[in-house]
DNA sequence: TAAATGTTGTTACGATAAAGACGACAGGTA
DNA sequence: TACCTGTCGTCTTTATCGTAACAACATTTA
């Protein structure tokens, strides 16, 4: 009975297995192991919708990756081994090939000739609010000495406050917004201001969604266009850039003490 | 001056940043990158190899990956993120992936209808040594009460050797083969038997290579084609096939004892 | 038993989508 | 003027997707 199911339901399951390196037939076919256990090629080709002929290559492949067994009856029978186990495996290869790129990538990067100067006075673009959040997360765990943010309260998300948190309490965290924080959400050597009055007396306008991240008063990021489907934000070490910020910075924390 | 340098030594590099979603072009563009310190598009051709053209767009898909960023001076400087710093986000990606793609499949896995009879029965073949040795992990990891391996010395690799030594002291752990190990290597619930003279006296002949692991009697794995270059094992939970090599074990034991 | 029917595993070939490769051109810079 | 940048369009190549046909074998039916 070629009773042919759709490709139904199985829509972000395909996308993640292929960040895994699985093809848009090997996750099909997979899944349709997993429901099925054990099954003949036709079996699966009637569950997953993939064509008959195409079965075999694809089934070939996914036991080249360990994801699936077959019997030595004939006809064949085809088995997947536990998601747990194959994914486990195919994850770990993936991580040796990451660990031995990541040696290899680093040789290369660090024996470049070092121009710094050039580089120094430079603002770079970032795209991607999650690329961002990556930048924001990395200088706050590399943060020496200090760290200062200030903008709108929207900015600081819940995976910020978590990565401030994390900061060691050698390092002084200064922030300024126009929003409160949970108590106990901040640990004693972050200190927040408000500066919800200073936007009333309009000494703070503009863009509403911006937001500046210093540490160690060298690197800056300033983000952007919050609200917009694909954010950015720029990216400095230059000190004459920098320097304008902290003057901003100042110019805030003066302001709040009168 | 147009010194266009060929894809050179970049060998294995690129295979490893296929594993975490990078093309070619991409992969070619960041070493270049991370040689060359902030380098505008037309060197970045020079140093990659990679048509300028096509750098552009490939550029942007860096960009998206969170791996490179611009500068915003015209004309554009590139620059890549360092490596353990772009890799680290990248990895994170998969592995979020790999993690919400096991729960939805083990979701679908262990709804699916139990029909184990003839599952039980079937012998089951798999394909390739890293995932033989996969499932002899796992098969060790999983053993609860006792675990039998005999067959040629060969087959105990260090890395078997390895999984052996971390099965829990309350299994009973038999080995018979015709080698010696490291004196120390294997912990105390560990017995080793000397099988030289059984095979010297003919009682144990045929396939050099092959060799047998069984976990608490109940799943059995017959690795076969040890010097292959694509080795292939036999797998099963039947019975009748595991009472075979039971009956094959219980044999090499008494055999021992005269 | 023999013919009819169905299934399996394989091969071949076309269609589509993605990646790779090349040339051309408007606009800006030196 | 000469050069470089950024962009566009086109072409080739490759991998994946999708359809069709076929020999070998097994099953059913007459």
């Amino acid at each position: 009975m070629p009773m042919v199911t759709t490709t139904k339901d199985t829509g972000p399951v395909r996308e993640h297995l292929k960040s895994l390196g699985l093809t848009k037939y090997e996750a099909l076919v997979y899944i349709a192991l997993l429901r099925a256990e054990s099954a003949s090629a036709t079996k699966i080709h009637e569950i997953s919708g993939v064509p008959r002929a195409s079965v075999y290559p694809v089934l070939d492949k996914l036991i080249k990756k360990g994801l699936v067994s077959v019997s030595n009856t004939t006809p064949k029978q085809f088995d997947a081994v536990p998601p747990d186990e194959g994914l486990k495996h195919l994850l770990l290869q993936i991580e040796r090939d990451a660990e031995a790129a990541k040696k290899e990538l680093v040789a290369i990067y660090q024996s470049r000739e070092d121009h710094e100067e050039r580089k120094q006075e430079m603002i770079w673009t970032l795209a991607g609010r999650e690329n961002i959040e990556n930048r924001i997360s990395d200088m706050l765990a590399n943060a020496a000495s200090s760290v200062i943010i200030f903008g709108a309260r929207d900015l600081i998300t819940p995976r910020i406050l978590d990565l401030i948190a994390q900061v060691p309490g050698t390092v002084a965290v200064d922030i300024a917004t126009d929003g409160t924080f949970a108590p106990g959400a901040l640990p004693p050597n972050v200190r927040v201001r408000d500066i919800e009055n200073l936007i009333q007396a309009g000494l703070l306008q503009g863009e509403q969604m911006a937001g500046v991240f210093i540490a160690d008063r060298e690197r800056l990021l300033l983000r952007l266009n919050g609200d917009d489907i694909s954010p950015s934000a720029l990216y400095s070490e230059s000190p004459a850039f920098l320097q304008l910020f902290l003057n901003y910075w100042n110019h805030i924390t003066t302001s709040l003490l009168t």
